[in-house]
DNA sequence: TCAAAAGTGTTCCGAATACACCCATGC
DNA sequence: GCATGGGTGTATTCGGAACACTTTTGA
Protein backbone atom coordinates (compact mmCIF):
# COMPACT_ATOMS: atom_id res chain seq x y z
CA UNK A 1 0.00 0.00 0.00
CA UNK A 2 1.19 3.08 -0.83
CA UNK A 3 0.93 5.66 1.80
CA UNK A 4 1.52 9.67 0.43
CA UNK A 5 3.32 11.87 2.10
CA UNK A 6 1.11 14.34 4.73
CA UNK A 7 0.79 17.16 3.01
CA UNK A 8 0.49 15.96 -0.57
CA UNK A 9 -2.63 14.30 -0.32
CA UNK A 10 -4.62 16.64 -2.69
CA UNK A 11 -5.50 15.19 -5.41
CA UNK A 12 -9.00 13.77 -3.72
CA UNK A 13 -10.34 14.98 -0.91
CA UNK A 14 -12.15 11.47 -0.24
CA UNK A 15 -8.34 10.22 -0.67
CA UNK A 16 -7.24 12.84 2.71
CA UNK A 17 -10.89 12.14 4.76
CA UNK A 18 -9.03 8.48 4.52
CA UNK A 19 -6.46 10.11 7.27
CA UNK A 20 -8.70 12.40 9.04
CA UNK A 21 -10.65 9.70 10.44
CA UNK A 22 -8.60 9.63 14.33
CA UNK A 23 -10.35 10.08 17.99
CA UNK A 24 -8.08 12.25 20.03
CA UNK A 25 -8.58 12.66 23.70
CA UNK A 26 -6.44 13.87 27.17
CA UNK A 27 -6.19 11.42 29.84
CA UNK A 28 -4.85 13.15 32.82
CA UNK A 29 -3.06 11.84 35.77
CA UNK A 30 -4.17 14.45 38.64
CA UNK A 31 -1.01 14.19 41.17
CA UNK A 32 -2.03 15.37 44.79
CA UNK A 33 -0.65 14.91 47.87
CA UNK A 34 -2.09 14.30 51.51
CA UNK A 35 -1.01 12.52 54.86
CA UNK A 36 2.90 12.10 53.76
CA UNK A 37 1.40 10.11 50.38
CA UNK A 38 1.60 11.29 46.73
CA UNK A 39 -2.08 10.52 45.55
CA UNK A 40 -3.57 9.89 42.16
CA UNK A 41 -7.56 11.19 41.42
CA UNK A 42 -9.40 8.30 39.93
CA UNK A 43 -13.06 8.33 38.70
CA UNK A 44 -15.08 5.39 38.48
CA UNK A 45 -16.51 4.60 35.02
CA UNK A 46 -20.33 4.80 34.87
CA UNK A 47 -20.72 3.59 31.16
CA UNK A 48 -19.80 0.38 29.00
CA UNK A 49 -16.99 0.15 27.86
CA UNK A 50 -15.39 -0.64 31.39
CA UNK A 51 -18.11 -0.27 33.38
CA UNK A 52 -17.28 0.13 36.79
CA UNK A 53 -13.88 0.36 36.41
CA UNK A 54 -11.21 2.80 37.69
CA UNK A 55 -9.63 5.11 34.61
CA UNK A 56 -7.84 8.33 34.78
CA UNK A 57 -9.92 11.35 34.21
CA UNK A 58 -9.77 11.72 30.45
CA UNK A 59 -12.25 12.99 27.50
CA UNK A 60 -12.52 13.26 24.04
CA UNK A 61 -10.95 16.61 22.22
CA UNK A 62 -14.23 18.04 20.05
CA UNK A 63 -12.52 19.31 16.86
CA UNK A 64 -13.12 22.74 17.54
CA UNK A 65 -11.50 22.46 20.66
CA UNK A 66 -7.44 21.68 21.37
CA UNK A 67 -5.84 19.62 23.74
CA UNK A 68 -5.40 22.05 27.20
CA UNK A 69 -8.83 23.61 26.82
CA UNK A 70 -9.90 20.50 26.91
CA UNK A 71 -8.31 19.30 30.12
CA UNK A 72 -9.05 22.24 32.15
CA UNK A 73 -12.28 22.02 31.04
CA UNK A 74 -13.04 18.56 32.56
CA UNK A 75 -10.69 19.00 35.19
CA UNK A 76 -12.52 22.34 36.30
CA UNK A 77 -15.68 20.60 35.49
CA UNK A 78 -14.61 17.60 38.33
CA UNK A 79 -12.86 19.24 41.00
CA UNK A 80 -14.46 23.16 40.52
CA UNK A 81 -10.96 24.58 39.97
CA UNK A 82 -9.16 26.94 37.32
CA UNK A 83 -5.59 27.35 36.51
CA UNK A 84 -4.50 23.87 37.74
CA UNK A 85 -0.67 23.33 36.68
CA UNK A 86 -0.75 20.87 34.08
CA UNK A 87 2.03 19.88 31.68
CA UNK A 88 1.82 17.26 28.76
CA UNK A 89 3.93 14.32 29.16
CA UNK A 90 3.68 11.81 26.41
CA UNK A 91 1.41 10.53 23.71
CA UNK A 92 -0.47 6.68 23.32
CA UNK A 93 -1.49 5.71 19.67
CA UNK A 94 -1.30 1.54 20.27
CA UNK A 95 -3.59 0.98 17.63
CA UNK A 96 -5.87 -0.70 19.39
CA UNK A 97 -5.96 0.69 23.02
CA UNK A 98 -9.42 1.71 22.26
CA UNK A 99 -12.29 -0.52 21.68
CA UNK A 100 -14.53 1.90 19.81
CA UNK A 101 -12.25 3.30 17.39
CA UNK A 102 -8.76 4.89 16.74
CA UNK A 103 -8.15 7.24 19.19
CA UNK A 104 -4.87 8.70 20.00
CA UNK A 105 -4.90 9.92 23.46
CA UNK A 106 -2.24 12.47 25.15
CA UNK A 107 -0.93 12.19 28.51
CA UNK A 108 -0.92 15.11 30.72
CA UNK A 109 -0.02 15.29 34.74
CA UNK A 110 -1.46 18.09 37.01
CA UNK A 111 -0.43 18.68 40.34
CA UNK A 112 -3.36 19.99 42.82
CA UNK A 113 -3.15 20.83 46.61
CA UNK A 114 -6.10 18.67 47.61
CA UNK A 115 -7.47 20.63 50.54
CA UNK A 116 -9.04 22.52 47.85
CA UNK A 117 -10.55 19.61 45.75
CA UNK A 118 -14.88 19.86 46.13
CA UNK A 119 -15.88 16.78 44.41
CA UNK A 120 -17.95 17.97 41.80
CA UNK A 121 -21.32 15.66 40.79
CA UNK A 122 -20.92 14.54 37.34
CA UNK A 123 -22.89 13.13 34.41
CA UNK A 124 -20.21 10.45 33.56
CA UNK A 125 -18.77 9.96 36.90
CA UNK A 126 -19.81 7.73 39.27
CA UNK A 127 -17.57 8.21 41.71
CA UNK A 128 -14.07 9.36 42.20
CA UNK A 129 -11.46 8.94 44.67
CA UNK A 130 -8.05 9.72 45.55
CA UNK A 131 -5.63 6.07 45.40
CA UNK A 132 -2.07 5.81 46.43
CA UNK A 133 0.57 5.57 44.21
CA UNK A 134 1.40 2.74 46.23
CA UNK A 135 -1.62 0.69 46.46
CA UNK A 136 -3.05 1.30 43.03
CA UNK A 137 -6.72 -0.70 41.25
CA UNK A 138 -6.83 -2.20 37.65
CA UNK A 139 -7.28 0.50 35.27
CA UNK A 140 -9.65 0.08 32.20
CA UNK A 141 -8.24 0.66 28.62
CA UNK A 142 -3.74 1.26 28.75
CA UNK A 143 -4.20 3.62 32.03
CA UNK A 144 -2.16 1.55 33.99
CA UNK A 145 0.50 2.07 31.33
CA UNK A 146 0.04 6.02 31.05
CA UNK A 147 -0.27 6.25 34.70
CA UNK A 148 3.37 4.77 35.69
CA UNK A 149 4.45 7.06 32.68
CA UNK A 150 3.03 9.86 34.48
CA UNK A 151 4.30 8.74 37.79
CA UNK A 152 7.98 8.12 36.04
CA UNK A 153 8.13 11.49 34.79
CA UNK A 154 6.70 13.56 37.77
CA UNK A 155 9.43 11.87 39.38
CA UNK A 156 12.47 13.19 36.96
CA UNK A 157 11.09 16.43 36.25
CA UNK A 158 10.28 17.25 39.98
CA UNK A 159 14.72 17.00 40.43
CA UNK A 160 15.23 19.50 38.13
CA UNK A 161 12.16 21.77 37.77
CA UNK A 162 10.50 23.36 41.19
CA UNK A 163 7.37 22.06 40.05
CA UNK A 164 6.89 20.48 43.58
CA UNK A 165 5.98 23.54 45.21
CA UNK A 166 2.25 22.70 43.36
CA UNK A 167 1.37 20.34 46.00
CA UNK A 168 1.38 22.26 49.03
CA UNK A 169 -1.02 24.54 49.88
CA UNK A 170 0.56 28.64 49.33
CA UNK A 171 2.31 28.68 53.06
CA UNK A 172 4.29 26.14 54.54
CA UNK A 173 7.04 24.80 56.78
CA UNK A 174 10.51 23.65 55.39
CA UNK A 175 9.25 20.34 56.99
CA UNK A 176 6.10 19.82 55.15
CA UNK A 177 8.76 20.52 52.11
CA UNK A 178 10.79 17.53 52.69
CA UNK A 179 8.40 15.31 53.29
CA UNK A 180 6.88 15.95 50.06
CA UNK A 181 9.57 15.32 48.28
CA UNK A 182 10.65 11.91 50.41
CA UNK A 183 7.64 10.68 49.62
CA UNK A 184 7.67 12.01 45.65
CA UNK A 185 11.40 11.19 45.97
CA UNK A 186 11.21 7.70 47.96
CA UNK A 187 14.11 8.71 50.10
CA UNK A 188 15.29 10.67 52.96
CA UNK A 189 16.83 13.79 52.90
CA UNK A 190 18.98 15.13 56.38
CA UNK A 191 16.79 18.11 57.72
CA UNK A 192 19.82 20.00 58.59
CA UNK A 193 21.00 19.71 54.82
CA UNK A 194 17.82 20.08 53.21
CA UNK A 195 17.22 23.46 54.70
CA UNK A 196 20.43 25.03 54.00
CA UNK A 197 20.37 23.78 50.49
CA UNK A 198 16.85 24.81 49.51
CA UNK A 199 17.50 28.42 51.30
CA UNK A 200 20.30 28.76 49.47
CA UNK A 201 18.47 28.51 45.98
CA UNK A 202 16.33 31.46 46.74
CA UNK A 203 13.23 30.51 45.82
CA UNK A 204 11.44 30.78 49.07
CA UNK A 205 9.86 34.13 50.48
CA UNK A 206 10.48 33.69 54.62
CA UNK A 207 6.10 35.29 55.87
CA UNK A 208 6.61 36.22 59.01
CA UNK A 209 4.02 34.27 60.29
CA UNK A 210 4.01 30.61 62.40
CA UNK A 211 2.25 27.16 63.12
CA UNK A 212 -0.61 27.68 65.40
CA UNK A 213 -1.72 24.89 67.61
CA UNK A 214 0.75 22.41 67.41
CA UNK A 215 2.76 20.61 69.90
CA UNK A 216 5.72 21.75 69.45
CA UNK A 217 7.97 24.55 68.58
CA UNK A 218 6.16 26.62 65.70
CA UNK A 219 7.46 26.50 62.62
CA UNK A 220 8.10 29.44 60.38
CA UNK A 221 5.89 29.19 57.42
CA UNK A 222 7.55 29.99 53.67
CA UNK A 223 5.77 30.88 50.29
CA UNK A 224 7.33 29.51 46.96
CA UNK A 225 8.72 33.02 45.10
CA UNK A 226 7.61 32.94 41.63
CA UNK A 227 9.15 36.03 40.73
CA UNK A 228 12.48 35.50 41.68
CA UNK A 229 11.79 31.75 39.65
CA UNK A 230 10.92 33.24 36.81
CA UNK A 231 14.31 35.44 37.17
CA UNK A 232 16.90 33.00 37.92
CA UNK A 233 15.44 30.84 35.10
CA UNK A 234 16.51 33.59 32.24
CA UNK A 235 20.08 33.30 33.80
CA UNK A 236 19.67 29.53 33.16
CA UNK A 237 19.21 28.76 36.40
CA UNK A 238 18.75 24.75 37.29
CA UNK A 239 16.93 23.52 40.22
CA UNK A 240 19.00 20.49 41.14
CA UNK A 241 17.39 18.47 43.84
CA UNK B 1 -22.32 23.25 23.67
CA UNK B 2 -22.33 19.92 25.68
CA UNK B 3 -19.32 17.53 25.17
CA UNK B 4 -19.54 14.52 26.23
CA UNK B 5 -17.12 11.97 28.14
CA UNK B 6 -14.87 10.53 25.80
CA UNK B 7 -15.57 6.58 26.23
CA UNK B 8 -19.32 7.19 26.83
CA UNK B 9 -20.76 8.66 23.41
CA UNK B 10 -22.49 5.40 22.41
CA UNK B 11 -25.71 6.39 21.65
CA UNK B 12 -25.46 7.53 17.92
CA UNK B 13 -22.91 6.13 15.56
CA UNK B 14 -22.88 9.82 14.10
CA UNK B 15 -22.12 11.26 17.16
CA UNK B 16 -18.47 9.48 17.85
CA UNK B 17 -17.66 10.11 13.85
CA UNK B 18 -17.95 13.79 14.78
CA UNK B 19 -15.29 13.19 17.33
CA UNK B 20 -13.20 10.44 14.48
CA UNK B 21 -12.07 13.45 12.59
CA UNK B 22 -9.03 14.52 13.35
CA UNK B 23 -5.81 13.65 11.18
CA UNK B 24 -2.74 12.14 12.44
CA UNK B 25 0.99 12.77 11.61
CA UNK B 26 4.72 12.59 12.56
CA UNK B 27 6.94 15.05 12.67
CA UNK B 28 11.07 13.75 12.73
CA UNK B 29 14.10 16.39 13.74
CA UNK B 30 16.95 13.99 12.59
CA UNK B 31 20.07 15.37 14.31
CA UNK B 32 23.53 14.76 12.74
CA UNK B 33 26.89 16.26 13.68
CA UNK B 34 29.43 16.62 11.22
CA UNK B 35 32.67 18.94 11.35
CA UNK B 36 31.96 19.62 15.12
CA UNK B 37 28.32 20.77 14.52
CA UNK B 38 24.80 19.50 15.09
CA UNK B 39 23.28 19.56 12.19
CA UNK B 40 19.35 19.07 11.01
CA UNK B 41 18.42 17.28 8.42
CA UNK B 42 15.60 19.28 6.39
CA UNK B 43 13.35 18.48 3.39
CA UNK B 44 12.46 20.96 0.53
CA UNK B 45 8.77 20.32 -0.14
CA UNK B 46 7.94 19.93 -4.11
CA UNK B 47 4.03 20.61 -3.08
CA UNK B 48 1.35 23.05 -2.32
CA UNK B 49 1.12 23.73 0.98
CA UNK B 50 4.55 25.38 1.40
CA UNK B 51 5.54 24.69 -2.07
CA UNK B 52 9.20 25.12 -2.19
CA UNK B 53 9.63 25.82 1.72
CA UNK B 54 11.90 23.54 3.92
CA UNK B 55 10.46 21.68 6.58
CA UNK B 56 10.49 18.56 9.16
CA UNK B 57 11.19 15.14 8.04
CA UNK B 58 7.02 14.15 8.13
CA UNK B 59 3.98 12.31 7.27
CA UNK B 60 0.55 11.63 8.10
CA UNK B 61 0.07 8.51 9.72
CA UNK B 62 -2.15 5.88 8.06
CA UNK B 63 -5.14 4.95 10.20
CA UNK B 64 -4.04 1.04 10.18
CA UNK B 65 -0.47 2.15 11.38
CA UNK B 66 1.19 4.02 14.42
CA UNK B 67 3.64 6.91 15.24
CA UNK B 68 6.69 4.61 15.10
CA UNK B 69 6.32 2.19 12.66
CA UNK B 70 5.45 5.34 10.49
CA UNK B 71 8.31 7.26 11.41
CA UNK B 72 10.80 4.63 11.03
CA UNK B 73 9.29 4.10 7.37
CA UNK B 74 9.53 7.92 6.77
CA UNK B 75 13.08 7.73 7.88
CA UNK B 76 13.75 4.79 6.20
CA UNK B 77 12.44 5.82 2.55
CA UNK B 78 14.63 9.33 2.94
CA UNK B 79 18.23 7.52 4.23
CA UNK B 80 18.11 3.78 3.80
CA UNK B 81 18.61 3.42 7.29
CA UNK B 82 16.45 1.02 9.54
CA UNK B 83 17.03 0.55 13.47
CA UNK B 84 17.46 4.14 13.59
CA UNK B 85 17.16 6.05 17.35
CA UNK B 86 13.99 7.73 17.71
CA UNK B 87 12.52 9.08 20.65
CA UNK B 88 8.97 11.09 20.69
CA UNK B 89 9.23 14.59 22.84
CA UNK B 90 5.84 16.52 22.71
CA UNK B 91 2.66 16.75 20.75
CA UNK B 92 1.61 19.63 18.77
CA UNK B 93 -2.10 20.31 18.12
CA UNK B 94 -2.99 23.97 17.71
CA UNK B 95 -5.91 24.14 15.87
CA UNK B 96 -4.71 26.00 13.04
CA UNK B 97 -1.59 24.57 12.72
CA UNK B 98 -2.64 22.65 9.25
CA UNK B 99 -4.46 24.61 6.61
CA UNK B 100 -5.99 21.60 5.25
CA UNK B 101 -7.85 20.29 8.04
CA UNK B 102 -7.44 19.34 11.63
CA UNK B 103 -4.13 17.22 12.19
CA UNK B 104 -2.32 16.67 14.94
CA UNK B 105 1.28 15.96 14.80
CA UNK B 106 4.14 14.09 16.89
CA UNK B 107 7.55 15.09 17.38
CA UNK B 108 9.90 12.52 17.48
CA UNK B 109 13.63 13.33 17.44
CA UNK B 110 16.04 11.08 16.03
CA UNK B 111 19.64 10.87 16.15
CA UNK B 112 22.21 9.12 13.32
CA UNK B 113 26.03 8.90 12.39
CA UNK B 114 25.57 10.79 9.25
CA UNK B 115 28.84 9.11 7.51
CA UNK B 116 26.28 6.39 7.22
CA UNK B 117 23.52 9.06 5.77
CA UNK B 118 22.49 8.31 1.99
CA UNK B 119 20.18 10.58 -0.08
CA UNK B 120 17.29 8.93 -1.79
CA UNK B 121 15.02 9.90 -4.51
CA UNK B 122 12.22 9.91 -3.05
CA UNK B 123 8.07 11.11 -5.03
CA UNK B 124 7.71 13.86 -2.16
CA UNK B 125 11.13 15.41 -1.37
CA UNK B 126 12.87 17.79 -4.03
CA UNK B 127 16.15 18.01 -2.19
CA UNK B 128 17.11 17.26 1.40
CA UNK B 129 19.90 19.24 3.09
CA UNK B 130 21.69 19.50 6.23
CA UNK B 131 21.45 22.81 8.12
CA UNK B 132 23.79 23.99 11.18
CA UNK B 133 21.33 24.27 14.26
CA UNK B 134 22.82 27.77 14.08
CA UNK B 135 21.83 29.23 10.70
CA UNK B 136 18.37 27.59 10.45
CA UNK B 137 15.88 28.84 7.15
CA UNK B 138 12.18 29.58 7.52
CA UNK B 139 10.20 26.36 8.10
CA UNK B 140 6.45 25.67 6.49
CA UNK B 141 4.29 24.96 9.37
CA UNK B 142 4.73 25.03 12.59
CA UNK B 143 7.71 23.57 12.08
CA UNK B 144 9.92 25.96 13.43
CA UNK B 145 8.42 25.68 16.78
CA UNK B 146 8.50 22.29 16.59
CA UNK B 147 12.39 22.02 15.82
CA UNK B 148 12.86 24.65 18.59
CA UNK B 149 11.46 22.53 21.04
CA UNK B 150 13.32 19.23 20.06
CA UNK B 151 16.57 21.09 20.31
CA UNK B 152 15.60 22.12 23.72
CA UNK B 153 14.68 18.26 24.43
CA UNK B 154 17.80 16.93 22.59
CA UNK B 155 20.02 19.35 24.94
CA UNK B 156 18.49 18.52 27.91
CA UNK B 157 17.93 15.16 27.87
CA UNK B 158 21.68 14.50 26.97
CA UNK B 159 22.63 16.03 29.68
CA UNK B 160 21.08 12.65 31.95
CA UNK B 161 20.79 9.91 28.85
CA UNK B 162 23.57 8.73 27.77
CA UNK B 163 22.03 9.12 24.04
CA UNK B 164 24.49 11.49 22.73
CA UNK B 165 26.62 8.00 21.46
CA UNK B 166 24.21 7.81 18.75
CA UNK B 167 25.36 11.10 17.09
CA UNK B 168 29.07 9.02 17.09
CA UNK B 169 30.44 6.25 14.97
CA UNK B 170 31.20 3.22 16.79
CA UNK B 171 34.42 3.82 17.68
CA UNK B 172 35.27 7.10 18.71
CA UNK B 173 37.95 8.44 20.54
CA UNK B 174 37.32 10.51 23.81
CA UNK B 175 38.42 14.02 22.59
CA UNK B 176 35.53 12.81 19.76
CA UNK B 177 33.34 12.44 22.17
CA UNK B 178 34.16 15.42 24.08
CA UNK B 179 34.16 17.77 21.10
CA UNK B 180 30.73 16.41 20.33
CA UNK B 181 29.10 17.48 23.82
CA UNK B 182 30.62 20.82 23.71
CA UNK B 183 28.66 21.15 20.46
CA UNK B 184 25.24 19.95 22.13
CA UNK B 185 25.49 21.81 25.01
CA UNK B 186 27.46 24.93 23.59
CA UNK B 187 29.56 24.20 26.71
CA UNK B 188 33.27 23.77 26.71
CA UNK B 189 34.99 20.97 28.83
CA UNK B 190 38.27 20.69 30.27
CA UNK B 191 39.93 17.67 29.20
CA UNK B 192 41.47 15.85 32.05
CA UNK B 193 38.12 16.06 33.91
CA UNK B 194 36.33 15.50 30.82
CA UNK B 195 38.04 11.75 30.80
CA UNK B 196 38.36 11.15 34.01
CA UNK B 197 33.96 11.79 34.74
CA UNK B 198 33.31 9.66 31.39
CA UNK B 199 35.66 6.94 32.00
CA UNK B 200 34.44 6.58 35.80
CA UNK B 201 31.26 5.74 34.80
CA UNK B 202 32.11 2.35 32.74
CA UNK B 203 29.80 3.00 30.16
CA UNK B 204 32.58 2.63 27.95
CA UNK B 205 34.77 -0.35 26.22
CA UNK B 206 38.35 0.62 25.63
CA UNK B 207 39.31 -1.14 22.18
CA UNK B 208 42.62 -1.95 21.63
CA UNK B 209 42.87 0.13 18.33
CA UNK B 210 44.28 3.03 17.68
CA UNK B 211 43.66 6.03 15.00
CA UNK B 212 45.40 6.19 11.96
CA UNK B 213 47.61 8.74 9.90
CA UNK B 214 46.69 11.75 12.29
CA UNK B 215 49.82 13.78 12.25
CA UNK B 216 49.99 13.57 16.43
CA UNK B 217 50.06 11.03 19.02
CA UNK B 218 46.84 8.49 17.67
CA UNK B 219 44.58 8.61 20.56
CA UNK B 220 42.69 5.06 21.95
CA UNK B 221 39.62 4.12 20.60
CA UNK B 222 36.08 3.51 22.55
CA UNK B 223 33.11 2.08 22.08
CA UNK B 224 29.83 2.78 23.93
CA UNK B 225 28.65 -0.42 26.17
CA UNK B 226 25.12 -1.34 26.20
CA UNK B 227 25.60 -4.09 28.14
CA UNK B 228 27.03 -2.26 30.61
CA UNK B 229 24.56 0.70 30.29
CA UNK B 230 21.54 -1.54 30.49
CA UNK B 231 23.11 -3.16 33.49
CA UNK B 232 23.48 -0.07 35.68
CA UNK B 233 20.42 1.28 34.37
CA UNK B 234 18.68 -1.53 36.60
CA UNK B 235 20.13 -0.47 39.53
CA UNK B 236 19.01 3.02 39.29
CA UNK B 237 22.01 5.22 37.72
CA UNK B 238 22.05 7.91 36.35
CA UNK B 239 24.39 9.02 33.81
CA UNK B 240 24.67 13.05 34.61
CA UNK B 241 26.76 15.09 33.04
C1' DT C 1 62.88 19.98 16.47
C1' DC C 2 58.43 21.68 16.44
C1' DA C 3 53.42 21.55 16.39
C1' DA C 4 49.50 19.25 17.87
C1' DA C 5 46.82 16.48 20.33
C1' DA C 6 47.00 12.33 23.72
C1' DG C 7 47.10 11.31 28.18
C1' DT C 8 48.32 11.65 33.58
C1' DG C 9 48.93 13.58 38.25
C1' DT C 10 48.33 16.96 41.83
C1' DT C 11 46.59 20.81 44.26
C1' DC C 12 42.82 23.50 45.77
C1' DC C 13 38.26 24.74 46.90
C1' DG C 14 33.49 24.34 47.68
C1' DA C 15 29.65 21.56 48.39
C1' DA C 16 27.47 17.64 50.39
C1' DT C 17 27.35 14.61 54.38
C1' DA C 18 26.96 13.33 59.03
C1' DC C 19 26.16 14.58 63.33
C1' DA C 20 25.70 17.01 67.76
C1' DC C 21 23.29 20.23 69.89
C1' DC C 22 19.79 23.79 71.55
C1' DC C 23 14.78 25.86 71.22
C1' DA C 24 9.76 26.28 71.83
C1' DT C 25 5.37 24.32 72.54
C1' DG C 26 1.41 21.17 74.33
C1' DC C 27 0.34 17.81 77.37
C1' DG D 1 9.30 16.99 82.78
C1' DC D 2 9.11 14.95 78.39
C1' DA D 3 7.87 14.09 73.77
C1' DT D 4 7.88 16.25 69.38
C1' DG D 5 9.39 18.60 65.78
C1' DG D 6 11.88 23.34 64.80
C1' DG D 7 16.15 25.13 63.95
C1' DT D 8 21.63 25.96 63.97
C1' DG D 9 26.66 25.04 63.85
C1' DT D 10 30.65 22.37 62.71
C1' DA D 11 34.03 18.84 61.43
C1' DT D 12 34.92 15.78 57.75
C1' DT D 13 34.78 13.87 53.33
C1' DC D 14 34.30 13.76 48.48
C1' DG D 15 34.11 15.42 43.96
C1' DG D 16 34.85 18.99 40.67
C1' DA D 17 37.79 22.73 38.75
C1' DA D 18 42.17 24.36 37.47
C1' DC D 19 46.36 23.54 35.68
C1' DA D 20 51.05 21.75 35.06
C1' DC D 21 53.28 18.26 33.01
C1' DT D 22 54.82 14.16 30.05
C1' DT D 23 54.09 11.29 25.71
C1' DT D 24 53.76 10.14 20.91
C1' DT D 25 53.22 10.94 16.30
C1' DG D 26 53.85 13.47 11.37
C1' DA D 27 56.04 16.86 9.03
Amino acid sequence: MKTPNAYFVTEKPSKLNEYLSFGLSVDCVVFGYHEGEVKVLLVERDEEPFKGSWALVGDLVHPDSDLSASADRILESLTGLKDIFMEQFFTFDAIDRHPLGRVVTVGYYSLVESEYYKPVASSWAKSTKWFSIRELPELAFDHDIILQKGIQTLKRRVRYRPVGFELLPSKFTLYELQALYEALLDQKFDKPNFRKKILKMNLLKPLNEFQENVSHRPAKLYAFDEEQYNALKKEGFAFEL
